[in-house]
DNA sequence: GTTATGTGACAATTTTGTTGTCATTAATTC
DNA sequence: GAATTAATGACAACAAAATTGTCACATAAC
């Protein structure tokens, strides 16, 4: 019976994640609208200054798609010149895919059109209560993960 | 200062929630591969269940796309027995859509997959800290669906 | 009654992602 | 050390998902 709540509150968070989701893709393509620059590279640069450096198929990986989707967006982003591959130590075929200075100036300058949006909107939840909730769904993350 | 670590905390978790998205989206289209219900379909069918029969507009809203994708998706999934177009006593030309019993009997057994594979993962944080989340998330959603 | 709006239908296009193949290079195994 | 296996980048064909634009028509607003 417990379960059965439990598994309940699984499915709606689930839903919500969905729903923040798509509501925080869409600000950000209006915020970002004017850069040119699509959600999926977008996301790619930022989880490189969050992450740093990574070769193709672990960025891949992290976001469950296929390596060759990634590759032609890394491509791309190089011939623009916000990312460059970089010697790997640790596999001498597969490159690291680093942010160029440029990239490091576009990144912070999301963040910062960011922030000014999020402090339009005049309000924020409580730093714990954002530090517990993003515990829950990494460790939601991580499970699944293991789980492949 | 102390606003700017909370900024940080923010755009920590939008990266979390970009992550569970993902991995909720590849583990659920494993999981319900045999069905060949595709995952926007897949959501569409839940969202009709959790929040009950709505019009294609409005079904379009909640996930910031356009209506016309939503239209396909409705219209395919009518042709699969899966909706069916009830009448509206709000508004005489927009139908509200809604599962019949087939749509309704299959949300039924993807709900009982996904629990079986749940439980199979062996854990599930506290509903608590659960709800907690969810409640978050969905506050920041409304927040920006506010902000339009 | 006339105008404006919202909705469903259809079509063309773009973006995003998958799948398959190949050559090459690195790692593994013997 | 040689042979085999696996991983990577590049390319191509294809599929899925979503956008944009247009049209007809019924409803709502004026």
């Amino acid at each position: 019976m417990a379960q059965q709540v439990k598994l309940e509150e699984l499915h709606a968070l689930a839903n919500s994640v969905r729903r923040a989701y798509n509501r925080l893709r869409h600000s950000t393509d209006v915020l970002h609208a004017e850069t040119g620059i699509s959600a999926p590279k977008r996301t790619l640069l930022m989880d490189l200054q969050r992450y740093g450096p990574q070769p193709v198929p672990s960025l891949a990986a992290a976001r469950c798609i296929s390596r060759q989707i990634i590759q032609t967006q890394v491509n791309e982003l190089t011939r623009a010149g916000y990312t460059e591959a970089r010697k790997n130590p640790e596999h001498k075929r597969s490159s690291l895919i680093a942010l160029t200075r440029s990239g490091q100036a576009f990144v912070q300058e999301m963040i910062e059109r960011e922030n000014a949006f999020i402090q339009q909107l005049g309000w924020l939840p409580e730093a714990e209560a954002l530090q517990n909730c993003r515990q829950v769904l990494d460790s939601i993350s991580e499970k699944l993960e293991a789980a492949e």
